[in-house]
RNA sequence: GCGCCACUAGCUCAACGGUAGAGCAGCGGACUCUUAAUCCGUUGGUUGAAGGUUCGAAUCCUUCGUGGCGCACCA
């Protein structure tokens, strides 16, 4: 590693920069390295509050519990000949140390150069402050790793949205309820893996890079192979890869990752997005839909330890069994009559009428579709199973036994978004391709987001794909619902944004 | 993409046409049980950028940049 000049000249100019620099020296000078490695913390913070915080002094005093811990100093109090100071480890916990001059000798002279948002090690023994609060006596600490910029400001913490995204990592020091978002949707996921482990599925992976874009309807992103010279598709969906592995003989796979669209960005869409898909050979979507109410009321107890939850303004209730409506039924909630669904015209008359905009040769599921999405689907407030959809929306999905004009799916809503989408699998390849061919048609009037016919996915399938349920689930957006997060850049890291100049 | 709003010290915010301020952080000093420590003193600004109006602009106008929210698209 290279030594790089203290006096970096691309580095900003800044007066507590400056300071801190000038501290850094000045601690090189007393023959420290205020960025060493020898330090093995013993504890944490979470364990020693755990563990000490209702013993009380006398005990802590009589059996003398040494601790070591390393952190980050969050606050720093100076009283001339001793200090106080809370350091912020990462188990998410602040505990307080006890700094005197009596004790430290000549090393308490090296906290003139420690500034708030240090990385330090302390050693020391467990005691109780007069006003009852567990700290750790320091007989010797060690600076870690000096900072250079100081922390933001430590009562109103950091709260430009911009800086929250953009610096994430002052995000976590400083703002508490972040680090539990994100605790819980780390929870969230292993949850779901547990799940579908304790149910014989086994997690794969597929590629990212699609030659063609399958599975969904949505924009891709593009990119380019320079030695295969081709272009490819970042995955828009996994769906039509998990069936080729059903058709290799798997029977319950998953995968948890990335899908990208490219498409609008809002507090509900991120250009890359988490989804876990799963199929399961020889069972159809009436299976999954108590399989899915079972599925996420475990991950809900095991992330947040209930079912009934605030959302905004909203009181949710996961109890099983959610309500199941078909998607037609869907539409005498809003007042619609048997008369106002006959057909295309009577679907687009009611729309006119009731202010909502149908493009210009739309078919009757799409012109249902946009009456749904308008009149329905901001009322699915409680978990509601929406099913039958027409099979023009359903490209993927098998025919209903009865009405070959509906399809064996169900789309999830709570709090009035789409949480889940699942179908019994098309497994018959001269219908899917057929359906690929009508989504050609849809592409060639215009339709960006059709379909795409892919002959190695149709060859797999004339090979013979098992009865298959398959099911896609928004992780973001059921960890936005768990966490009572407003918008979806609360609950992914380094969400999308653009690019600063 | 369209609309509305915001952008002032490292951070959180005032000042709304008349000398740019406070709190925290920082710096100097006092203080050995504080915890938003306290007390005394103090540094810190091209008010997002560029134009314009005006005797005078952080403030009014225009354009641009960045962000948030809403709408549209989507999961």
């Amino acid at each position: 590693m290279t030594e790089h000049s203290e006096e970096d000249k691309t580095q900003e100019v800044n007066e507590l920069i400056e300071q801190r620099k000038k501290k850094l020296k000045e601690l090189r000078d007393m023959g420290l390295d205020p960025y060493d490695q020898d330090f093995q913390a013993a504890d944490h913070a979470a364990d020693l509050i755990e563990k000490y915080a209702d013993v009380d002094n006398t005990k802590l005093e009589e059996t003398i519990i040494p601790a070591s811990v390393a952190g980050r100093v969050v606050a720093y109090r100076n009283f001339g000949k001793a200090s106080f100071a809370h350091i912020q480890d990462s188990s998410d916990k602040r505990i307080q140390i006890y700094l005197a001059r009596d004790i430290l000798k000549d090393k308490f002279p090296i906290l003139k150069k420690l500034d708030i948002g240090d990385i330090i090690g302390v050693n020391g023994r467990m005691f109780k402050t007069r006003t009852g609060e567990l700290t750790i006596e320091v007989n010797d600490f060690k600076i870690l790793a000096k900072a250079l910029r100081p922390l933001p400001e430590k009562w109103h913490g950091l709260k430009d949205v911009e800086l929250r995204y953009r610096q994430r990592y002052l995000d976590l020091i400083v703002n508490p309820e972040v680090r539990t978002t994100f605790a819980s949707r780390s929870k969230i996921i292993k949850a779901f893996r547990d799940f579908f482990e304790r149910h014989g599925f086994i997690e794969v992976e597929t590629p990212m890079m699609h030659p063609i874009p399958g599975g969904a309807a949505a924009k891709p992103f593009k990119t380019f192979h320079n030695t295969l010279g081709m272009e490819l598709y970042l995955r828009i969906a996994p769906e039509l890869y998990l069936k080729r592995l059903i058709v290799g003989g798997y029977e319950r796979v998953f995968e948890i990752n990335r899908n990208f669209r490219n498409e609008g960005i809002s507090t509900k869409h991120n250009p890359e997005f988490t989804m876990i898909e799963f199929y399961i050979a020889y069972k159809d979507y009436n299976f999954l839909m108590s399989f899915t109410e079972e599925l996420l009321c475990y991950v809900a107890m095991q992330a947040i330890g209930t079912l009934k939850f605030k959302y905004g303004e909203h009181d949710i209730d996961l109890t099983p069994p959610w309500r199941r409506v078909s998607f037609l039924d869907s539409f005498m909630d809003a007042g619609l009559s048997q008369e106002n669904l006959k057909d295309t015209e009577a679907v687009a008359g009611w729309a006119k009428t009731n202010g909502i905009d149908i493009p210009k040769g739309a078919s009757y599921a799409m012109a249902l579709d946009e009456v749904f999405k308008e009149r329905i689907e901001p009322k699915l407030i409680q978990p509601t199973f929406i099913i039958d959809y027409p099979v023009e929306l359903s490209p993927l999905a098998k025919r209903k036994k009865d009405n070959p004009a509906l399809t064996d799916r169900f789309e999830l809503f709570i709090t009035a978004r789409e949480m889940a989408n699942a179908f019994s699998e098309l497994n018959d390849p001269i219908d899917q391709r057929g359906r690929f061919n009508d989504q050609l048609i849809d592409r060639q009037k215009g339709d960006e987001e059709a379909h795409v016919m892919d002959e190695d996915f149709l060859r797999a399938l004339e090979f013979a794909m098992p009865p298959t349920a398959g099911e896609g689930i928004g992780i973001d957006r059921f960890v936005m619902l768990l966490t009572n997060s407003q918008s979806i850049r609360d609950v992914i890291l380094f969400p999308q944004l653009k690019p600063q100049q």
